[in-house]
DNA sequence: ATTGTTTATCGTAATATTGCAATATAGCAT
DNA sequence: ATGCTATATTGCAATATTACGATAAACAAT
């Protein structure tokens, strides 16, 4: 096969895995990290900033809005990126909520 | 291609991506999220919490281990599987400081 | 109108992932 | 020793991802 069977699984499960696997690749990691540093940004400077082909950095830049993670906008010539707030906000939370239940478990056995 | 190039980015950056990736898929989020639930746990009973064949769990429990999201130990006939606390403490970290970034955010452009 | 700049899309090749049946392995119980 | 149970591994087919060159689209400037 090789296709995700999304199906069973809850809405939740499913958001909080297609934001993971929008930051499963470095080179979007790192241009998450460079929208943060810069307060306003253009993709030329992203494409500067990495490794990578134009192409390729688009693509990533495609699937990093799709998964929410980044909203762009429009401005003439260039278009300029953001992280979207709301996409953090959402791993944050799940991470705070998962180490507390972490810290507040008694049994163990690994 | 195929093959992603960790080589340009951080440490950091891979590790992130690579704990990201490891989430990257709904039916991981609910083995880590069923590990959560129960304090101890076995694998059988995992296989039997999800929609998917045998062999295609265990293929899951492999990459959440390689990724170090969860740890094993053997225990006579099963296998002890548990989350890692490091990981889910390391994730929880960096969405928390990209949190409090964007909270000190002051210039906006989207 | 032509040129240059920036970003997106298409086409394609290489590689990775997903999923499962079949089989292997390892320990427990009889 | 034989069977039973739990987990891992192998082999394979279907699909997805990654990367890039080539090209397109959209706009700005001359």
């Amino acid at each position: 096969m090789g296709a995700t069977n999304t199906t069973h699984f809850t809405t939740k499960q499913n958001s909080i895995a297609s934001i993971a696997k929008a930051l499963g690749h470095p080179a979007r990691v790192a241009i998450l990290e460079y929208l943060m540093k810069v307060d306003s940004c253009i993709c030329g400077d992203i494409v500067n900033e990495l490794p990578l082909a134009q192409a390729t950095v688009s693509q990533h830049l495609k699937e990093l809005k799709n998964a929410g993670l980044i909203k762009g906008n429009i401005e003439g010539n260039a278009i300029c990126y953001c992280v979207d707030e709301k996409a953090i906000a959402k791993m944050q939370k799940y991470f705070e909520a998962m180490n507390l239940k972490i810290e507040n478990k008694k049994a163990k056995c690994c």
